[in-house]
DNA sequence: TTGTACGCGTTATCAT
DNA sequence: ATGATAACGCGTACAA
């Protein structure tokens, strides 16, 4: 069944600790005539150590978990994947967990991770001030903060500047010609769904406008729940000239919503979102959107995890990454 | 920083094996007044029991490993989803090792999983043969496969009948009236990729047709490996006059491709895939798809795994579950 | 009803 | 260069 290293001493002739010497790169001291006899061993019955009792033992589990809110949206399972690739180059294994977007399970996902020593933990919360993060901070825990800033913790924190894409998204949409944009809210409290509005907001006051009456919705950045706003929006048909979606995946549903009933993008409506995700350009017409590095942002704060690991001073900064404007065909290049 | 059960006895006045005993919910043979001191110590301290440490002493993880292709593809991570869901419900947590489709990546997910003491694993695999699997058998560790069959191995199985729905969808294609069916293929080893070429086969020897030539096309089960897949077909443009391939994320990849070179679906060519992953019917026109149920698909598994768990004999036996044709738009209601 | 003592698999330390 | 031993945090048989 399952060998131990004592198995594997027996059949080697040797001591476990001799054992344990071989295996852990401390190779200088040791005969390579032993060595040799040691791996053999190794080899014929197949031994591969207990990662728990080497966890137990060393005091480090060599583990670093990812707080995520929904891994089925292709954004976050982009910045897990950045997060893998470097923690795999620091010999680290992710342990995913994921919070369905929803604060309940965020709960239960930190839970599992204290329980489970992870030696670091990335965080994309649901809630932008969540206070049960502290409990990882106190536990001597590195932590850091990835896509959506926290506001009640100073962390190193990955982020881009959400309030400046939803800004930047808007003018393009008015300079353009749209007047009257439409708005589906993501999550309440999530940190980039409040930026992108507050952005969106700032843009239209500069052009003396607000949004259309009855034409913001409130959506949960899924497919789903961006298919239902716009079933809601439709009621307001002729309130507004484009939809404005706080992420692609929303977007994606608007736009299956409106094909639904025949309404044509971007002759009719115009419609854009922010992301970039991978579907946002498969689709016809492609949407027009703001591209976040969500891949990049993974691999940055995985960095930035390991320079928390190994420096205690907290040099560790914040780092905002650039976006860029995604012009697609589902808003309409100039309005008359 | 982290607190022991000592610290927890410590604080309650009691020893460690009571806090032990009050956690672990023999809870018959403690004094109300002690379990209470013992709670609130819990409570006071935050304390969280070490799961390694726990896993060690118990001989078991309570951890089951899913050992999947392709993450990414919305297919398996529905597939995953629904192996998690069953997993929550039977107190086991999900560890979950993609391959990224490559073999070496499988051997590396399987050392990865011996080493965590997986108490079970459910696989899907990139090989139809791969014997490396048989080290969980002979360690005693439980084995289910999802999705895609072994040819070498008879464990308890998952699957749907690949050859009946490549011979299904491609029997529907024919009665529309197409008669030279381009097709894209899935990864040379894969199981599932060979099943529905197998019943493709099938179904255009019933009537007398034979693959157009030329028109047989490799891919690898990925958008961008579908896209790059058509790109190579039309070239030969002319020589089919629809297009099957084997998932619906290159179905997918080569509506991209067409749309590209200004080539309507399904006016001028007719399209179709395998899965009806929700994409499929989120782009315009909807894929013509066979739908197999992932998510019951990793459900079913894992209920599977736990039979294997309980009962050491082998009563647990295959499933093969039932698929159901989705007609899109991807295809021509009738030719001519 | 509660405490003592041991063992789970590994590694660091000290001794040889 | 290698072996013996303690310790990591926890659960449980057995003693009290």
């Amino acid at each position: 069944m399952g060998f131990t290293i004592k198995d594997v001493a027996e059949r080697a002739g040797v001591s476990p600790a001799t054992v344990s010497r071989v295996l852990n790169g401390q190779q200088r001291y040791i005969r390579p005539e032993t060595r040799e006899r040691v791996l053999r061993a190794v080899q014929e019955l197949g031994y591969l150590p207990d990662r728990r009792a080497q966890a137990l033992r060393r005091r480090r589990t060599g583990v670093i978990g990812v707080l995520t809110p929904d891994i089925s949206n292709p954004f976050f399972s982009l910045l897990v994947r950045g997060v893998e690739h470097e923690a795999r180059a620091h010999g680290y294994s992710v342990l995913i967990c994921d919070s369905q977007n929803a604060p309940e399970g965020e709960d239960r996902a930190i839970d599992a991770l204290l329980r489970e020593r992870v030696d670091g933990v990335i965080v994309t919360s649901v809630r932008a001030d969540n206070t049960k993060l502290l409990k990882f901070l106190s536990k001597g825990i590195a932590l850091v903060v990835a896509d959506r800033p926290l506001t009640h913790l100073d962390v190193p924190t990955v982020t881009v500047d959400n309030v400046r894409d939803g800004y930047k998204l808007t003018k393009h949409l008015l300079a353009l010609g749209y007047e009257r944009l439409a708005f589906i809210q993501g999550p309440p409290d999530t940190a980039t769904a409040l930026g992108r509005w507050t952005g969106y907001l700032q843009a239209l006051r500069e052009h003396d406008l607000e949004p259309p009456k009855g034409a913001v919705v409130s959506g949960d950045f899924t497919f789903e729940g961006g298919y239902r706003a716009a079933k809601r929006l439709l009621r307001r048909l002729g309130a507004f000239d484009a939809i404005v979606a706080a992420n692609d995946l929303m977007a994606l549903g608007a736009l299956y919503a409106l094909r639904e009933r025949g309404i044509a993008v971007p002759d009719e409506l115009g419609l854009a979102g922010f992301d970039d995700i991978p579907m946002a350009s498969w689709v016809h017409p492609r949407l027009t959107t703001v591209a976040i590095p969500a891949y990049r942002i993974g691999k940055e704060a995985m960095k930035l995890l390991c320079a928390c690991v190994r420096t205690d001073a907290d040099k560790v900064r914040h780092r905002v990454l650039p976006t860029r404007l995604v012009v697609g065909e589902s808003c309409r290049p100039s309005r008359r």
